[in-house]
DNA sequence: AGTTGTGAAGGTATTCACAGCG
DNA sequence: CGCTGTGAATACCTTCACAACT
């Protein structure tokens, strides 16, 4: 049975939260879930109801946290397998993320970093290799890397994401102002300060007019 | 007649399209927004449709990206008025921030910027005043701030969130990975990496599985 | 008791198809 | 004519209420 779009993307955010607090495996309930989420426990269940394998997950006080994260993560696709992704300008936001330690509970690693600049490439250390751009074509595949996070100057966006597909990249993170256009079998996300903005102020002018 | 979540998200979205490039006023039809945006040209002209002020907008060849954009604007609650905006952590996320030109032609604007570090606010230069966290209380009311951009350490994000509002801001565009409780009347936005690669990630899943 | 799990009902958003207008 | 605008139909998601389980 296909699963909804609202509800995977539901289905992720909790695996992500359970995986942060993952060091006690002690039961949660769809109640608890709510109040950290703000979703209904209804559709929390609903959506849990909707894996694929739901035996071992829930006790009469609760979900046990690892083994729904697993569940989830094996429903929506990758099974204990790593999802490699890249980095792709080193700039301010690009080298902002050098540290960051996010990635480690979840099944989202950074394999390698790229950057036009050959200064920045030898300057900058991190936990994975930096490359200069032209070198792309050959690591990525080599790499096995399907995503790459998006953080290079407005002006360069559009071309730097052509070249990215061109290489076999499926999923963009894109943190740059430009709209990208996604070809099909390319997933893009917009990470964007004035989108954020944007969705709040509209959320608001709604629940203010009623 | 109220305007649903989704068709406010999308409007908002394409105020912010609209705006990036006016230089030209020539007329845009929905079949061109929608090769921009991926969204169907039907969902374009209904949202349009919902806006309280639809006169003066729509030619037989197009809409007027000004106007629509004028009118989006309108609608969703601000009308002119500009949307006064504050960093809060001026760490490596933060400070990329201080220099990015994206906001000039959007209705939000950044009044102010905060850290706990003293050091950082003294050397750090950008167009608007920094100030120590200590002194929010005095300033948020003060330059009329009802945005809040959080880049703080994941260890200090509840803490913060919990005085900017209670220093009064009712919106918080969240870019720590911990998930924040939204109290009534306040609006929080995640943005997260992980989020952004998962609900990729998620929508693959299901796109392959039809 | 307290939970999860789920068919059925209800509400919302999207899509369609065509009328209306410049 | 090409475009927008919109009621009606469809499809979708969420919510409810209660059965099933521990």
């Amino acid at each position: 049975m296909a699963i909804s779009k609202p509800t995977a993307e539901r289905l992720s955010r909790l695996a992500l939260l359970l995986e942060q607090q993952s060091e006690e495996n002690t039961p949660i309930t769809s109640a608890e879930i709510e109040v950290l989420t703000g979703w209904a426990s209804h559709t929390i269940r609903k959506d849990i109801s909707s894996l694929t394998k739901t035996s071992g997950i829930a006790t009469n006080t609760g979900y046990l946290p690892c083994e729904l994260a697993k569940a989830i993560r094996e429903t929506l696709g990758f099974a204990g397998t790593e999802q490699n992704c890249c980095i792709v300008g080193l700039g301010r936001i690009g080298s902002a993320f050098l540290d960051y330690k996010g990635f480690a509970e979840s099944p989202f690693t950074i394999r390698a970093g790229f950057d036009s600049n050959v200064n920045r490439v030898e300057i900058l250390k991190a936990d994975f290799p930096l490359y200069p751009t032209f070198k792309m074509k050959e690591i990525i595949p080599r790499l096995g890397i399907s995503y790459a996070i998006l953080t290079v100057p407005a002006e360069q966006a559009a071309l730097a994401a052509e070249r990215l597909i061109d290489c076999g990249i499926t999923g963009i993170v894109n943190f740059t102002p430009v709209l990208l256009p996604a070809p099909p079998g390319v997933e893009i996300e917009q990470v964007s300060i004035l989108d954020a903005l944007g969705a709040i102020a509209a959320r608001r002018s709604i629940n203010t007019k009623e």
